[in-house]
DNA sequence: GAGGCGCATTGATCCACGTCAAGTCAGTGC
DNA sequence: GCACTGACTTGACGTGGATCAATGCGCCTC
């Protein structure tokens, strides 16, 4: 029952593996509940800095971070929207590379990254569950690259919607979202440019032509409705059988 | 000594651990070792193929392979250059959602995937290599979104030899390619623009002001010599420190 | 050596997206 | 109500890279 206990107060962390944990030694799990703590960061605030080293692995419980570079000269690409499973850091390296911050408000799951390494080198059912987490951020990854190198200004707007509506979708239970969707958006229009790899005035341009369309709705800056998903995701380059993209 | 003989015949494999595996149980190490086999596979030919299924998981020994998605139209783009203890296939999923061509002749080692996958929940090092082996993976992906979104095409291409000399200097076992590398192109101009989310006009362009430049020689169509490699990379967009790419 | 074939390069033109510059609009404070 | 601010939208114009079209060049066959 001890067992059992620890490892449902786990639910909300990215180990969130049940059946598996069921097999874990218990006095490892118990070592990694003690270096466990939460934390609530502001909408706008960096949770870490390019090269800086991270004394914590965390994991992001609500809200949405963006990972981003910036290069010498202002130009920034986000490489990751983080949402909520998503992991910040990683193990067997000191810093990020990449700065990350909350996009809204974020709660973290956090933990003390000697001890969550240690973890993971002894662990047998942690380090498989990480690497499975860690193969579908690179198919997310992978997808990216097809729509940064190669799709129109259009297409790669309505990619993201789409991408955003799977990923929130897949939080809330369901599989697939429904026909009919309600997308909140808690990026900027200049964070989703530089997701895109666009522009802020293009970003907008080609929102304002998927709503004339009447592919999206815009009830506010923030919120997204999408009157047919099917035709959405057709638009964003998906051939009829539907991608791929988490 | 049965151990570390089997281990040994590993050096050239991914698993290629050796510290490491001389903790895993001997008997899971020789059931990985009676399901590899070795293959070769000539240049420009299919390794896998999206949406079907592998049997075998397979890491690459010699040669250069790509990664891409073409869509329907026709536009391709490639999600990952596959070169030397490079991956092929992914546990946990039955199929490449890519397809996997031979750029260069290829051998690959191949296993037995329901084997390996074995292995893989059961053996605490084996996946804990292969987690730093994806996230490393992760990491050259998330560079080349920055490179794909945000770069002009004189970066990209730049930017391209930089990666494919760090690579190959990784594989020749030296850390830093050194000031003066002669760089061997194992891909078309073609599969080369794939890559870049450039058109082969584009690429050919950017590769003849290069030269222009000083910044590369071209001895023939498939080898490029960089007289200064922090010159080249100083082109590609980093900053003096170098960059993170592998 | 002539022809053909597959790549790569080069040239001329076009257009999607970047750039620069005004608006517009919601929110906030007085 | 009115000014102020910051995020977003819209417009006018320029440009980097795509597109279309030759041309060059190694290699093979006959």
């Amino acid at each position: 029952m001890s067992k059992i206990d620890r490892i449902s107060s786990c639910d909300d962390c990215p180990i969130r593996h049940n059946a598996v944990c069921a097999e874990c030694d218990a006095a490892e799990l118990a070592m990694l509940e003690r270096s466990k703590s939460y934390m609530t960061i502001p909408a706008g605030a960096t949770i870490a800095s390019a090269g800086e080293p991270l004394t914590h692995l965390s994991s992001i419980i609500t809200g949405c971070a963006t990972m981003s570079r910036t290069l010498e000269d202002g130009r920034r690409q986000t490489v990751g929207l983080l949402l909520p499973s998503n992991f910040i850091g990683r193990p067997g390296r000191e810093c990020s590379i990449y700065d990350v911050e909350a996009a809204s408000e974020v709660t973290l799951c956090r933990f003390e990254r000697r001890t969550f390494e240690r973890m993971v080198q002894d662990t047998p059912h942690i380090a498989a569950r990480l690497l499975m987490m860690t193969l579908d951020e690179l198919d997310v990854a992978r997808e990216w690259a097809v729509v940064l190198g190669r799709m129109t200004a259009r297409e790669k707007v309505a990619a993201f919607f789409v991408s955003l509506a799977r990923r929130q979708a897949q939080t809330d239970g369901g599989r697939q979202p429904a026909r009919t969707t309600m997308l909140s958006l808690p990026l900027s229009r200049e964070a989703i440019a530089d997701h895109l790899g666009l522009t802020i005035e293009t970003t907008s341009r080609q929102i304002t032509a998927l709503r004339k369309a009447g592919l999206i709705e815009t009830p506010s800056l923030r919120a997204i409705r999408i009157p047919d998903f099917e035709k959405l995701a057709l638009e964003a380059g998906e051939d009829d059988d539907g991608g791929i993209v988490a």
